[in-house]
DNA sequence: ATGTCACTTTACAAGTGA
């Protein structure tokens, strides 16, 4: 089973894109983030001639999240309950082959202090409760999308910079210790061990790739049962590159994880 | 810190969000 994680920046601007990387990995399920469509403009006709079957939760401009599979969906959600900010499309989760998977592309938070940030840390809270009275962290559940948030100082290329910095706050980095703490592995920090990164993102400004100014937030989040299964994780970090590819890049790369 | 991108609009440049 092999999932990929991957913030387009506009499945409109990015589908070439993305139907190159779906023939290089061959992914059971990919997870999309800001799509930044509504639903009748998603391309489904593309993706479902590629061989998946497609849940989109899109809004005009903003935000906007997929989920596609080959394996089946079921039970498909959209948002989730509590949500303090529901008119933002957020989250789209389902039952597909014998996982859990949850979608997320949580608020970025502009800056610390800022009404956003305050969204941000609320929205987390609000997103936590709801997944620990939904779910069962005894059963095969993963969380995949663009977290904002990057956990620890080996997911950051400079720490001092960095440090208390929006994507990087204590706070911040609390929220997903406590979505931890209800029974999730980072499955990419589990692969790597205490090797920095993989980095999945890199700002568009200033060169940022080039001189590998990046940043670990898009986060694969699994229980028990799919910790267990995990075989390997990697960021293509080709997409990533403007040369590389049909059109231009979008500024996350994406986490390809590969369980047993 | 700032070598960008995508989207929208009492639109054809400028604001917003990332």
């Amino acid at each position: 089973m092999r999932l990929v994680t991957w913030n387009v920046n506009s499945i409109k601007q990015r589908l070439p894109r993305v139907l190159a990387m779906i023939r290089r990995h061959e992914p059971d399920v990919i997870c999309l983030q800001e799509t930044k469509v509504e639903d009748q403009l998603f391309p489904t006709m593309e993706l479902v001639a590629a061989g998946y079957e497609c849940a989109m939760f899109g809004q005009r401009a903003y935000n906007g999240v997929a989920l596609l599979s080959r394996v089946g969906l079921k039970d498909v959600r959209y948002g989730f309950d509590g949500d303090p900010i529901p008119g933002q499309a957020r989250v789209v989760s389902a039952q597909t082959g014998d996982l859990r998977v949850v979608c997320i592309y949580v608020v970025n938070g502009q800056a610390v202090g800022t009404p956003a940030y305050g969204t941000k840390l609320a929205w987390l809270d609000a997103f936590r409760v709801w997944m620990a009275a939904t779910f069962d962290p005894a059963d095969p559940l993963v969380i995949c999308g663009d977290v904002n948030i990057a956990p620890d100082d080996r997911d950051v290329w400079d720490p001092v910079l960095w440090r208390g910095s929006i994507l990087a706050s204590e706070p911040e980095r609390a929220a997903v210790r406590a979505l931890e703490a209800w029974g999730l592995t980072d499955l990419g920090r589990a692969a790597a061990g205490d090797v920095p990164g993989p980095f999945t993102f890199w700002d568009y400004t200033a060169g940022a790739f080039h001189k590998g100014w990046g940043l670990r937030i898009d986060l694969a989040l699994g229980t028990a049962p799919v910790a267990d299964r995990l075989e390997s994780v990697m960021v293509d970090r080709d997409e990533r590159k403007p040369t590389y590819g049909e059109g231009k890049p979008s500024d996350h790369a994406p986490l390809i994880v590969t369980l047993l």
